[in-house]
DNA sequence: CTGCCAGATGCGACTGAATTGCACCTGCCA
DNA sequence: TGGCAGGTGCAATTCAGTCGCATCTGGCAG
């Protein structure tokens, strides 16, 4: 059985080819998976997915994982679990001076899986004590995942 | 020199007593510790700290601090460094059915220190999709702190 | 089309936070 | 004050992530 994320190669080329640094294999394959993946995924998850379609270097896949960030592909969330997790990130258009990265991450406590929650509506009115400024936001949610629930 | 926080042994004492457990030299220690701190220690911190005064066991720190959170006294934060970081929890009446744990962390991007955000104003409106219910939600900034900034 | 080489990959060894197993010790109750 | 449940100390282990280095390769120059 073909995995899912083959029909995904072409587009992640694609992206790989604007970013204007190099095409190679194992970049194809790890952007293909994860976008063909719902859910963020832990750097395990990929070199376990990809192995068993190519040989792939645990290795390689960090720091392939590390690249996607770098350039801006994809953005990392710090699990419970202490183990890096990985998801694409959604085209928004930052613009200076504001806060980045101001979007929502789900954990299911059931099923484990961790959720970019892109599409939510959300209104955070905040003001921090005197002289914290802050430049990133991060949004976690624990509790019963659309799946699970 | 005396480190500030032998100062609050006889508070970590009572509230230790409090709890209906045992009342232990690592407990007095680690919780007298993070009663003097104004910011979340990781377990190095705690180990180091504490050792400087008297002898204690790394695992045993460890299992303190796990211990303080099984009983409702800390709460530990996920770093971006994989690094679990401990703080006391404020008391906050929570009722049931309530969100739990809504509250804010600020880790400095200079120095690296993560703070408890207790007394901020922050409304957050969120509204999720389909099917997903949380129990807890966690903030976070990254950012300068009022020290740094 | 071909040779070159910066940059990417593969492999082995390593780091360091956290966990586990087990023997010994100690609060605390009877 | 004696017993023992539960806590501590120590050694060994696990496991995500990193590093150094030799080899390979994508893509450009010639």
């Amino acid at each position: 059985m073909k995995p899912a994320y083959l029909a995904q190669m072409p587009f992640a080329e694609k992206q790989i080819r604007a970013t204007g640094e190099r095409l190679t294999q194992p970049r194809v394959a790890v952007l293909a998976l994860l976008l063909a993946a719902d859910h963020a995924m832990a750097h395990q998850d990929v070199a376990t997915a990809i192995a068993a379609h190519q040989p792939i270097d645990r290795v390689t896949v960090y720091r392939v994982l590390e690249w996607l960030v770098e350039v801006g592909i994809a953005h990392r969330i710090a699990g419970d679990d202490r183990i890096w997790r990985f998801m694409l990130n959604h085209a928004h258009g930052a613009r200076k001076g504001d806060i980045k990265h101001q979007h929502a991450h789900f954990t299911c406590n059931r099923c484990g899986q961790t959720f970019c929650l892109n599409d939510m509506q959300t209104r955070l009115d905040f003001k921090l004590p005197q002289g914290f400024r802050p430049v990133e936001v991060d949004l976690k949610f624990r509790g019963a995942c659309a799946h699970c629930s």
